[in-house]
RNA sequence: UGAGGAAUAGCCAAGCGGUAAGGCAACGGACUUUGACUCCGUCAUCCCUAGGUUCGAAUCCUAGUUCCUCAGCCA
């Protein structure tokens, strides 16, 4: 981390950063402890990303840790190929946890911790059908009923519970309940259950156990386990907190930790959300869980996005109380703040078009300095060929160009980046009328780096020289959602496709390169002159295919008018 | 109509009784061998509304309004 950022992250503010200085500075705790607790049962995305930078990073200001727990409650959701492609996502984003632990570590305590409340005559077995439960829950304005079990003598929950635990009932025959309040105006405290039935192998503990721990009872209690002090999540526990302290008093945890729930962030145009993608991926649109254009971590970084803009992005947009929505720009802001001084230069053509220069000699090739950055001189200088036949981008040219268009035109100079002057004299059209290639003149004098001043041009443009040039493939990526909208993430059960996908979220075009580009390997990543920032694609690129995804465009202040000439 | 939350610029977001930070976006201008970058400037007399307390209110009080979350044996 650079001075700047540092700089930058304590001088902001937020809620969660004051409470934790308050309670140091009383004395409630001597260490922060956060926790990321990741149900292992999918990819992680940029929700996650920042649920893991808000929590290592306000630790870590604080000289607090962080635990990695993969809260491996539902056996039937859960896979290990999942444990390490996050702990992999969360290393690539630049967080190392102190501690690793799964929540099924817990399972005796926590089964412990139940027979406790059982004995205190705060939990019963009930053998209520789950429809049973449901509908004597009560509704949002309506009280609930109290289970015909509730009552029942604490001993014969405690020979139900341990049978439970034997593997003597099927699943859904009984659960376990907390017995607390069934008219309260919280639906959460209307004796939620605690454990149910799952006879179901375990990616972790394997068929040790059949009955599970639900998340309401197992998250407060991994907590105090683990000597968390502030347990973030978002907005939507709210609700359950009055559970979760209730868990930690009456199960008699030594330690206690505190919930405190921040608001969720979207990003407009951006799809993350699990059932969203597999929609996507079944209807062939993503070709993939990385597909650049999803917001997934590995989709974040096949796109060619880095861990420090990621996270400058979290840290600038904030942590607060209410949920929100950020324009995507600004994410785009930090790639290329974060890629502007570590990306080399290099020139792309990804609508060619053919230049003769008339007047310089045939056969001939010259080798012309360019600099690999300008704004980063220590990166060097590199060489490129020049000679009479070039690659110019087909919107650098037009035969009737509009006001103020200083590219290239019949009749008029322009420069060419790092070599020479030239003006268009002729243009070369096919029987259709569309230019196929035009005919220029340079002047040798105007070389770069000559120290030519005689006269000026209004516009530089971009080339690749046309014998050495290296084909590539350009894959450009526009939002996956049009118009700014968001993604209504895990509300959208199943009708994920109700929302308009832009058909034009990938572009794919075949170009040319810089003959030096055939060295590059997967992950390298270049800012092609007035065109972005790209990546080189991990997942498509062979030996004798070059595969660019376009991270971020440049910013541009100029629209090409529609009809071109 | 129950409970719990949130409302500060187009978008994020500080602010915690002393007179509205910062970032993104936008818009001017300078510079420019990237129509980029950089630099300079503009961008809330006002903080959901209405009252009230106070010398002084985005901050405190009262009454409203709008939006979000909750009725899985998911997390």
């Amino acid at each position: 981390m650079d001075t700047k950022t540092e700089t930058k992250l304590a001088s902001s503010s937020n809620f969660i950063k004051t409470i934790m200085s308050e309670d140091l500075k009383s004395g409630k705790t001597k260490t922060i402890v956060t926790r990321f607790p990741p149900e292992p049962n999918g990819y992680l995305h940029i929700g996650h990303a920042r649920a893991i930078t808000i929590n290592f990073e306000l630790a870590d200001e604080f000289g607090g840790r962080t635990h990695l727990r993969f809260d491996d409650t539902n056996p039937t959701k859960e896979d290990v190929e999942f444990v390490e492609a996050i702990k992999e996502d969360i290393q690539w984003l630049g967080f190392d946890w102190e501690g690793l632990f799964f929540a099924s570590d817990y399972f005796e305590e926590m089964y412990e911790r139940a027979l406790l409340l059982i004995r205190k005559g705060k939990a019963y077995v009930d053998e209520q059908s789950p429809e049973q439960i449901r509908e004597t829950r009560g509704t949002l304005t309506e009280p609930g009923q109290e289970s015909p079990y509730r009552n029942r003598p604490i001993e014969e929950s405690l020979d139900l519970f341990q049978r439970m635990r034997s593997g003597e009932f099927k699943d859904g025959e009984k659960v376990l309940r907390a017995k607390i309040d069934m008219a309260s105006p919280n639906i959460n405290l209307r004796d939620p259950v605690i454990y149910r039935i799952l006879h179901a192998t375990h990616h972790h503990t394997g068929d040790k156990w059949c009955i599970y721990p639900m998340y309401a009872f197992a998250h407060p209690l991994e907590d105090a386990i683990e000597g968390v002090t502030h347990s973030l999540c978002s907005l939507e526990f709210e609700d359950q907190r009055p559970f979760y302290d209730w868990v930690i008093r009456e199960c008699e945890m030594p330690n206690v930790p505190r919930q405190y729930e921040f608001g969720k962030l979207y990003i407009t145009g951006a799809i993350s959300g699990k059932r969203h993608i597999r929609k996507l991926i079944e209807d062939g649109v993503l070709d993939g869980w990385d597909d650049p254009r999803v917001m997934t971590i590995s989709g974040m970084r096949r796109r060619g996005f880095t861990p420090e803009a990621i996270r400058a992005f979290i840290r600038e947009t904030g942590v607060s109380k209410s949920n929100g929505v950020v324009d995507s720009r600004m994410l785009d802001h930090f790639i290329r703040e974060d890629l502007k001084l570590k990306a080399p230069r290099t020139m792309g053509v990804l609508r060619p078009l053919k230049v003769v220069i008339t007047n310089y000699p045939e056969g001939q090739v010259e080798m012309l300095d360019a600099e690999i950055n300008a704004e980063n001189p220590e990166m060097g200088v590199r060489q490129i060929p020049f000679s009479r036949e070039i690659y110019i981008e087909q919107d650098d040219f037009m035969e009737n160009p509009p006001p103020k268009y200083h590219r290239l035109y019949p009749g008029n100079e322009v420069r060419l980046k790092h070599a020479y002057f030239i003006k268009c004299e002729n243009v070369v059209k096919d029987a259709d009328g569309r230019v196929v290639e035009i005919h220029c003149t340079y002047d040798p004098e105007t070389k770069s780096g000559s120290g030519f001043t005689g006269r000026k041009v209004k516009g530089t443009i971009h080339w690749v020289e046309a014998t050495r040039a290296v084909p590539a493939e350009f894959r450009l990526y526009e939002p996956l959602v049009l118009d700014g909208e968001v993604e209504d993430e895990e509300a959208d059960n199943g009708a994920a496709g109700s929302r308009s996908i832009n058909p034009n979220s990938l572009e794919v075009l075949q170009g040319w390169v810089e003959p030096e580009m055939s060295e590059a390997k997967a992950h390298d990543k270049f800012q092609f002159f007035r065109h972005g920032y790209f990546n080189v694609d991990p997942k498509h690129t062979t030996a004798d295919k070059l595969v660019f995804n376009r991270i971020v465009p440049l910013k541009s202040s100029f629209e090409l008018p529609k009809a071109k000439g």
